[in-house]
DNA sequence: TAATAATCTGTAATCGATTGCCCAAAAAAA
DNA sequence: TTTTTTTGGGCAATCGATTACAGATTATTA
């Protein structure tokens, strides 16, 4: 087993005596070598224990069967359910997934894509930064001719498929169901308007109200980071206020869960004087005391859907370009910070609705 | 901007009139080239945007610049945060991570093992699965001599460095910080033994019961699984002896939130009648409403250093192996799980131990 | 039996970059 | 001026696998 030297196509040619092309195709199954020094071959190389060079190959092919995931974040429960969606999908295709995180600066995601390209990635996912505005850098993979797909967080570009939730009803339907609670002052926490998530959210978010004729007041609608922190204090801000809001909408947990923090320390009754809802579905919602409704991405899904876009693209007509758009339904998971019905009920045990854990 | 065509050393030394090996100094910054034609080439090669093709280069030194990460779970705090350390340690050496998850099941491991040879990667970073007994896949990676870190769960094995916590010592304090409290039953719950995490644990918790004479009973060691629902199952459990546990030290977050959640609902106090301690400092212990105390695992060091280990032996000689075992430092954080005195003072806001989020 | 088709297998170029070895030309020394 | 040394750069092999094209057998058909 102390054979440093790794067997190649040639060691077997030399051994059985026969070319190295035959060697090759035997293990690529040609038709053209006839089936009994195929077998040859294929035990030989058993034997010898050869194991292909995939970057022989790769050169060979121009392919790598390496495709490139760029994230904010790893450690997001949401972003490392959509790259375990994506590797589920992919891993049986052959391909492996390089993960890389941009920590929400545009200047780390330049810096990733072009060591992406040069590694010679078959394709990349991307879910975009905060703080990404211009499309010059992502263009650059385009004309590197190397399939991108986005995934929740997008930039409209021509010829870049795409796969993100419906923030829009998103926003619509957690809105709707706290007006169904019967809250009529409802404050919504909005992420970094540069993305479209969180415009979307928030548009669907002032539809509903508009739809159950409740006055859109401004004045409730506070921009926050996706920190705890910011959602306290958000709450600190919205409580200063004449009009104290009686539900919030909040486009991330982690604030939901700030707020939530800051409205049990003014000993405000949640769900009862206030309802409060969160969007991702990030696991520790499930887990509060106080279980925290939020709306779920279903990223696995989401991860899934974006590699088979990526195969159809690879496996398409080359030469033309299909984007595709694709939108998934987001889903409201209903739990005690917004149930107001529920609550002299036990609250019943939640179907797992696995996004991570 | 259309150039489909990648251009190569050749496109350059033709357009130059210079051989391809002239370019390839050049771009190599090699001593035998003048200047005055290195910064021809170097102009050149930018204005005709050349990008090095990796593979080519690959394939040539036979490496890749590209490890592999094989982890039980990509979204589990504490392996994302390590593999977001080995990750900001080797990309500024120009390596790529390439990570993969087992699901805690040996067979995974084994595919995943063989797909990452080889693809040829130039290093196996892993934490083994739950399921992991044999050691011949691993062996497997060293006779195919390449490099292997363990890190936090490891096996056995010579000439194969590792990168761990003490575990021991974070079973010692947390028991010895539990009989402080004034504990003097305290349940474990344990992992699997097959892991040495685990059983390094419990020998701690064992030895810190020991060193304060307080008789070790067997009836309040359980063996969970990492589910929340475990920990609530062994409290049921517990709680059905004559001698009811007054702390339970849970090898893992988990189990320690599932305990949680039962005690309240048996209306027992914590941390007056029952203190808590888990392990891991997962992100929602602070968040909780009676925040969890923990363990933290310092996982974003873990990575560091193991990238680090890796990258010494890649540029140590060739020739010897040297294996290094780094061992790290528990830090336990106390929180109101746990902490029976700080009860009557407002919580001190806690000082961000960054694990992640 | 001869001609044609079908079936295997080999030759050599190719994918880009690297590098040991050799050879000019220029500079330095004799 | 001649010899030696230095400097700068080219040639060609190499890393391993793939594949178009050609050539050699064997099988089939006329």
């Amino acid at each position: 087993m102390k054979d440093k030297e790794k067997t190649t196509i040639y060691d077997i040619s030399k051994k059985l005596n026969v070319s190295a092309a035959t060697v090759s195709r035997a293990l690529n199954n040609s038709p053209k070598i006839s089936s009994a020094t195929k077998d040859l071959i294929l035990k030989t190389a058993k034997e010898m224990n050869y194991k292909q060079n995939r970057l022989a190959q790769a050169l060979k092919s121009g392919r790598t069967n390496n495709v490139g995931v760029i994230v904010p974040y790893i450690n997001r429960n949401f972003f490392s359910s959509v790259i375990r969606g994506i590797e589920e999908e992919l891993t049986p295709h052959g391909y492996h997934v390089i993960i890389c995180q941009t920590h929400e600066n545009v200047e780390n995601e330049k810096k990733q894509i072009n060591a992406l390209l040069d590694t010679q990635i078959d394709g990349i996912f991307m879910s975009v930064s905060k703080t990404t505005r211009q499309t010059d850098h992502l263009q650059k993979i385009l004309d590197n001719n190397t399939p991108l797909v986005f995934f929740d967080r997008k930039k409209e570009m021509t010829g870049v498929s795409s796969v993100t939730l419906d923030d829009f009803k998103g926003g619509y339907i957690v809105t709707e169901h706290l007006i169904k609670q019967g809250c009529k002052k409802i404050a919504h926490f909005s992420g970094d308007l540069n993305l479209e998530i969180y415009t979307n959210r928030y548009e669907g978010y002032k539809a509903a109200l508009k739809d159950y004729d409740i006055t859109f007041n401004p004045d409730h609608v506070i921009q926050v980071s996706s920190k705890i922190e910011a959602g306290a204090s958000a709450v600190e801000e919205l409580w200063k206020l004449d009009d104290c809001p009686d539900a919030i909408f909040s486009a991330g947990d982690h604030n939901a869960l700030g707020a939530i923090q800051e409205l049990k320390r003014r000993k405000i009754r949640i769900p009862e004087e206030v309802c409060v809802v969160g969007f991702s579905n990030e696991p520790f919602t499930k887990y509060m005391e106080l279980p925290i409704s939020s709306v779920d991405q279903t990223p696995l899904v989401m991860g899934q859907i974006a590699a088979e876009v990526f195969l159809e693209q690879i496996n398409g007509k080359k030469s033309r370009t299909i984007e595709k758009k694709v939108v998934l339904n987001p889903e409201l998971l209903i739990r005690n910070s917004s149930d107001r019905k529920k609550q002299v009920q036990k609250p019943v045990a939640e179907k797992a609705k696995t996004s991570g854990v």
